[in-house]
DNA sequence: CGAGGCTGCGACATCATGCCTCAGGCCGTA
DNA sequence: TACGGCCTGAGGCATGATGTCGCAGCCTCG
């Protein structure tokens, strides 16, 4: 039988160089795009089956490519990966017809799971409710700075100002990750 | 004209009494529930625009609530509410249904804004437009750990252990802001 | 072209935080 | 009653985070 083929979009060279190579070990054809104009350019030509996106493609989201995607791919399922995971690009994700959402550092055993499991790694409807942990103070400060910078389309000057920090503050805090937990 | 009929599914009494009292106030027919079941009682006898779901409802979650309630009321605007968040619940009500996810602590224009959100470039009725402001970093924090610290009866040392702080680093900020804005 | 807004970033004084430590208080229990 | 265990307030210090200012580059709009 043919192999399952793969796009995956993703800017940084090292992480797209091992990934590719773990899933094409497992039987994947993976065709490896950089940013979104070598997304688009390849809508036409190929077939995928799944794709993986990471969020962050240099000075770009691959949000947007979503929904270009879903066009071309009705039945394509879409991962969208990222080291600056927050709540609200992922409600944001989902909404434009992702089928997943993962935080980096993810190994590729994850990956795949999330790819293609149904659930994610756990049944959620009980585990939701014994996860009864409030957020780290640091956690709650990052989601709340990402869903504010997206009401404010990534504006950083704005977002800092309705935060009431400065400019300087916010963009120091934004180069860092985010705290795991 | 009627007013907008809203649905609002929480177990905690004083925070479903604080922010029924909110939304009255801005011309909304709350309609309260407390579980899953009194929930589902409902779904004959009533109609609703929006929806309110607290995410824990005491041992179980809302989560299964989504499919019933978009089933009955298919343009039902639901907001899904915790202060539990995590991404692996927020892609799952979104994945359910739900049209957005909102972390506690949260305003109540925050609430609002979350739920009508969708309905953008709508020239909002005049009044209505005028500030939903986030809240700044520093008051999240403060509401944050109070609740947190509610939780845990006062005692700081366990607070500073679930917020992931140091202890000392609690105690200085308990000793000075009452934080006014 | 020029004004005005946004962005990234260096530098530096100042404040906050992490971390260790001590002393005292409160409770069960051996 | 003395002990261990846990909590609290507080001092001190090294280090990290923040506020401030400034500068240069980049857009966009008139």
């Amino acid at each position: 039988m043919d192999k399952t083929r793969l796009l995956l979009v993703e800017d940084d060279e090292v992480f797209a160089r091992v990934i590719s190579r773990a899933l094409q070990q497992r039987g994947y054809e993976i065709t490896h795009a950089q940013d979104q104009e070598q997304t688009l350019g390849l809508l036409g030509k190929a077939d995928f089956d799944y794709a993986i996106l990471d969020l962050n493609l240099g000075g770009e989201t691959s949000l947007q490519l979503i929904p270009s995607l879903k066009q071309h791919y009705p039945a394509l399922k879409i991962l969208v990966l990222t080291g600056y995971a927050s709540i609200a690009t992922a409600v944001e994700a989902i909404k434009l017809g992702a089928d997943n959402y993962l935080a980096k550092p993810a190994d590729t055993d994850e990956i795949l799971a999330s790819l293609l499991g149904q659930s994610s790694s756990q049944p959620l409807p009980d585990s939701a409710a014994a996860k009864m942990e409030p957020m780290s103070v640091r956690r709650l400060e990052w989601e709340h700075i990402q869903k504010v910078l997206m009401e404010n389309d990534g504006n950083i000057s704005a977002t800092a100002r309705q935060l009431k920090m400065h400019r300087r503050t916010l963009q120091r805090k934004l180069q860092k990750r985010p705290v795991a937990e």
